[in-house]
DNA sequence: ATAGGAAGTACCCGTAAGGGTAATAGATAG
DNA sequence: CTATCTATTACCCTTACGGGTACTTCCTAT
């Protein structure tokens, strides 16, 4: 079996160094490439066609959150493990959007950083416990909603005025008069501090007050 | 230090003794509950006060997911593990929403799952490789955009649409003619198919065409 | 028993919204 | 160099929307 073709993008010599030593006799690993900086990207994703590339983020010409949307978008195949010291919510999960199979801090101890190479290569998604944790939070954080005390029938007209029917429809829907929709859509307006029916759908959604 | 209190909730009766016994003497630990349904769930939160809750999903008298929810709200600091066989995003992602703080799949060995419940006790969120992978996907469907092919002017206009602004107000950001802004947003209605600005909101943070 | 909230109906009124049509300037492609 | 496309502006017309106010019925919680 064909050893598993590793490159790195890390912009610290030292620590790019320090990589290199690491990750040169790694049992079914090859380190085939190692820069500092992403201007070889396209020859490296044409030419060597690596199985997987470990990206820093802060690097002098372009993002590491760039360059994994580049590879992901050129190289499909080729696994990408994030290693930066960059914990925040905004890199980790643009990096996970753009593609990113796996995402590890610099303050990883080297056996870990092992494993997860090798977590990655066996088609596993490698993160640090305090990735995991913020990935576990968001997830939290997004289902809260915020309670505006809406009727079952105003939730229910709420519903239908986000799928973009008109009062007209609502009340047909709801076997009501017009009045009485404009009258309950008032009180959804009120409820929600919002004076239209655009402005009161946008925070229906944003708020998930309705099904998204 | 005092040992971890863990507890089970598992309906399995063989898989549960074979929990008991794996988990009766980890260093560290405790097993100081293990029961086939919830109708104690309060008066275990309320007497043990368990460090970890260790919980199948499909049980007789309650799913684990509602369970989570509960135990989150009376117990916060109760750390609690899924442990199911079920690996559908639906009921994964409940369960974060809800308060989990780990996931593995009934198919871990023994070894992994005393290790993830060592994690679990040290702060951390440990699941199984398959739901690290699911998560990560989850993001990027999340963040794929499809494109209606908006100009500037247009996405510019249908943002402050977005943010509730009237049609007068969007002339006045955008310092250009009332009748001009509606001619845009007859084309963007075009360009989304919808009829109303209503459904056009609604499309806009559905499809991410604009920041939620 | 009764007060308060939820739901429904009905009126008026003014403006905002949405559809149709057309003209102008700038860019771009053949 | 002209034809076409896009972005922009403009006008007319009808309807939908949003605010105000008022009344009835049902249900539930005190």
């Amino acid at each position: 079996m064909s050893k598993t073709n590793l490159v790195i993008f890390e912009d610290n010599e030292r620590l790019r160094q320090s990589l290199e030593l690491l990750l040169s006799d790694i049992s079914g690993f090859e380190l085939v490439g190692s820069y500092g900086n992403f201007t070889q990207l396209d020859e490296v994703l044409s030419k060597i066609c690596p199985n997987i590339a470990m990206l820093d983020i802060d690097m002098p010409d372009m993002t590491g959150i760039a360059a994994v949307k580049i590879i992901k978008e050129r190289s499909p195949l080729c696994r990408v493990m994030m290693f930066t010291v960059f914990d925040d919510d905004e890199r980790i999960f643009q990096s996970i959007c753009n593609g990113a199979d796996g995402y590890i801090l610099k303050n990883t101890s080297p056996l870990k950083i092992v494993q997860a190479l090798q977590e990655l290569s066996e088609g596993g998604t490698p993160m640090s416990p305090f990735i995991a944790q913020k990935i576990f939070q968001h997830f939290r954080q997004a289902s809260k909603t915020p309670d505006y005390h809406l009727t079952t029938r105003e939730q229910e007209i709420l519903q239908l005025l986000v799928k973009g029917h008109s009062y007209k429809m609502i009340a047909a829907d709801c076997a009501i008069s017009l009045d009485t929709v404009k009258k309950h859509l008032k009180n959804i307006y009120t409820k929600l501090h919002v004076s239209c029916g655009t402005e009161a759908v946008a925070k229906a959604l944003r708020d998930r007050i309705v099904p998204i």
